[in-house]
DNA sequence: CTGAAAGCGCTTACAG
DNA sequence: CTGAAAGCGCTTACAG
């Protein structure tokens, strides 16, 4: 009924049976030069032997230094959080660092818990994943005065970077691809929230046909609510149209999936009749009939540069505050050219 | 050019402040009866007001208590594998324990650093969740004598529990709801690889099959390679038999997102046609066309469940080392009673 | 109720 | 090359 938790071997251990001093262990086993090769490998194999592990634990307390991060997220559930967590891991793990990982769920209560915990175990930096970093989180986090980097996130601070999409650019490419497949009638379905992305991407989508010279038209820019029924609904607000268009950009994948389901139900081919376009690349993205063409954010790397951006922050070195990852087109079957009778 | 870490303030800053010894700001801080409301108010507030963050890492090295746990896993980006640490980091984080997170992605060496890594940071437990417990990997985590709890995966041991779904059961609800239909001529698209869940579910299968007096009929039962094309292939194999089935029960939902497209390629209506069924309860399972009757397996639950057997195993309590959870039937619109012509 | 002291398991100047 | 000593920031018997 007690504890199954035994007491490690500890350094004094080995000492003893090596019959040297703990110092003497401590630096055989970190290699220092100090000591004879002799030595060091006679109490580096009794220590394997005795099955020593060293307590990093002790080792923070003296160092200062834990070589641990904190990641908070809302959902470790969400795909693209758990991408993006995945490069941080890898990156980190390849570095030293181990990781925390929090979910705060976007409740307050959690977030606050969760960083007062993060501060307590003495992380050397947090990473940031979440839509939208809460208004209570802003002090809290720049009250700890650690390392601190967003991603998608942007909150410039001293000690805070992040690394976002470039949504502006992913969003003109995508536009760019339909004009030059020979598309003129272009729609847009966004969202109604005011997310950041989605204004970002009608951002890229109103430049690029600004540049090609095309009339930005009002009337073909809809809203939906980021999910599939918005998506439906945006098409056949579409649809009603005069003039339908003959390409459909659809600010993320989830409205992508409505809109085929729509123009599926009223028989409307894709990409016969209109191109469909997404942002995202969920998994499902090539599972759709037909295979949606989209965009990738490339997030195990974005992961990947902000352990590399927060190790900078860490160690004192100057750095980009914020940095710009491109987005990739990945051009599938929902994207042909219009119908010549339709141009 | 210097690190951003600021020292923090310790137990004997505040005790100065205070004027009063550490050992009683240490009481005050833990509301310890032994301090008088007063003075530990009066500590409290001092602490507050400091920004004082108590170090986890000097208490965990007295206490010989981290309040840690760690967890593996294959690949965070793994949707089943995401859910469950969901469920473990909720039910740690709300009993106090913070969780270290590391992929393995099934790389021994990777498996060997990180069990090393939560060794050395005295962990009080660890969770694992991937396909498969490597055989290296066992040895390692015994050694380390730590309580361990096991996701989908059973290796009976001292100290190691196990959450398990019960594939059996889960099987054979799959197939009786089929029969009740009035299925009669069903078949099953399993693995080539061996996969224990594979066993399992081929088992629930003719258990209930068995158990409603219908015949096993082996020419039924083919082999995918638990993706897409082998959902398409087995589906092919299966209607150049003689004599169709009425109902395809995949073992997992990439199977059956293959068998929904073959059908489709064949203009073989479903459920009007052949009903299909999968396992698994994918996100992309609702948005198939028709939408997937499928299993669902409470993975946050497991993670909970997970999580609560290691807080038992590491309290030293005699507790269940094997927990079976039932899976759910999710019946959408892939499913139907066979067409009379076809009895 | 409060404080002085020991100790958790390490690292690292300091002295030899 | 090696050891004795101090100290990281806490907790907790022990004494008062």
């Amino acid at each position: 009924m007690n504890s199954p938790v035994h007491k490690p071997t500890s350094i004094k251990d080995i000492a003893r049976i090596a019959n040297v001093s703990s110092s003497t262990v401590s630096r055989a086993l970190h290699n220092s030069h100090l000591i004879s090769r002799r030595t060091a490998e006679r109490i580096q194999s009794i220590a394997k032997e005795s099955g020593y592990s060293a307590s990093a634990i002790a080792r923070g307390l003296v160092t200062q230094r834990t070589k641990t991060i904190g990641v908070v997220v809302t959902s470790i559930s969400d795909p693209f959080v758990s991408d993006v967590v995945n490069g941080i891991e890898e990156y980190a793990n390849d570095h030293g660092y181990s990781v925390f990982l929090a979910n705060s769920n976007a409740e307050p209560e959690r977030e606050t818990k969760v960083v007062q915990s993060f501060s307590e175990r003495r992380v050397e930096g947090i990473v940031v994943t979440s839509s939208r970093v809460g208004a209570l989180y802003r002090p809290l986090l720049s009250e700890m005065r650690i390392p601190i980097v967003l991603v998608n996130n942007q909150h410039p601070g001293e000690f805070v970077n992040s690394v976002l999409i470039d949504n502006v650019k992913g969003s003109a490419d995508v536009t760019n691809h339909l004009i030059q497949l020979g598309h003129r009638r272009i729609a847009y379905i966004g969202d109604r929230f005011g997310y950041q992305s989605d204004m970002e991407r009608l951002t890229g989508y109103r430049e690029a046909l600004e540049r090609a010279d095309l009339p930005f038209t009002p009337e073909l820019v809809v809203h939906g609510d980021g999910k599939c029924e918005g998506g439906m609904i945006g098409v056949e607000m579409l649809l009603s149209l005069p003039k339908s268009p003959t390409a459909i950009f659809c600010y993320n994948d989830m409205t992508a999936l409505g809109a085929l389901r729509q123009l599926n139900l009223k028989k409307i081919s894709v990409p016969g009749d209109i191109s469909v376009i997404g942002f995202d690349d969920l998994f499902i993205a090539s599972f759709t009939q037909p295979p949606l063409t989209t965009v990738r954010q490339p997030r195990r790397l974005m992961g990947r540069l902000a352990m590399e951006s927060l190790l900078k922050l860490i160690s004192g070195e100057d750095s980009a505050t914020t940095i710009k990852v491109p987005a990739e087109l990945i051009v599938r079957e929902s994207t042909a050219p219009p119908r010549e009778d339709l141009q």
